[in-house]
DNA sequence: ATAATAAAAGATATTTTTGTCTTTAATATA
DNA sequence: TATATTAAAGACAAAAATATCTTTTATTAT
């Protein structure tokens, strides 16, 4: 059982918040990437890179050229995306509202047993990712203050 | 890749806190419970929750018994027993201490993008399970303003 | 138009997690 | 001591997540 080593996302999840990071940092002119550029950017495997990028797609957080010099850009302004969306669009709405003991019946009126504890966690999680925008992180990364790669 | 439905804890983890749980409501002297009746009592799958509760015992949590009128009990006090323990029992470190992107460089020194934000959250994560007791949550089972089954 | 490029779509493979089944070991009781 | 009971251990199976490969479609440039 210590073999699992559960994360807080899905590594779909974080090849996808990694490269909708890396986008949003491109600088202005040359706001769109091809896969191969960004898979080699967040250091993930290609194909299933290409799945992800295209259900980021079909949830309309990036556009998509094909052909010569085609590749994807983000759809909108990233100032105003935030992290829950990319969250949301990979890893669904169980992190943001499944119980955390897995029970079908819990809920505000049935609570589990550790309901209200995880509830303010949770909402803490919620929040951040709500008000986290894309532009906020990919500016830490241009002035050099993180770092998506070594 | 929205059949993901990623959740905070791996499905292990939540048939561990639900046995744990359970196994803390029992009354005064009659502590201990098969492992048949603990999977009933959580609904969960017993062939799946017997691996569960032997990881348990592998880690001090559990006490267990064979042959007849044998089981499982918690090993030692309730009140100083905490969530913190079960979760990294089955699942490990990773909910506390990996990156939320994945990134193996990332530190508080070479920080990813979204460092600063995710501590603040698993820092509350984190505090939470280690100061809630089992204690705590049961006596809420017991009183009867939280639920383990419906 | 044709060829080259790049994403989309779909099939397939691998790994991990979840779950089951069978055999073995330990213990209580008759 | 023999039998019944229950957990431990190990092999096995199914499902889900991760990952790859091939074919198709759209677009650009020649």
């Amino acid at each position: 059982m210590s073999c699992i080593e559960e994360e807080m996302f899905s590594k779909a999840c974080k090849y996808a918040i990694n490269a909708m990071i890396y986008m949003a940092t491109l600088p202005q002119g040359q706001e769109r990437a091809g896969l191969k550029e960004i898979s080699k950017a967040i250091n993930s495997p290609e194909a299933f890179t290409a799945k992800i990028l295209q259900e980021l797609v079909k949830s309309d957080l990036l556009n998509s050229v094909k052909g010569p010099n085609g590749g994807f850009h983000i759809q909108g302004d990233p100032s105003r995306m935030f992290l829950a969306e990319i969250v949301h669009s990979i890893d669904g709405d169980m992190i943001f509202l499944g119980c955390a003991l897995g029970l079908e019946t819990c809920s505000e009126d049935h609570p589990c047993p550790v309901h209200h504890k995880f509830k303010a966690v949770r909402d803490h999680l919620t929040g951040m990712l709500m008000t986290t925008s894309l532009k906020d992180v990919a500016d830490r990364v241009n002035i050099g203050i993180s770092f998506l790669r070594y």
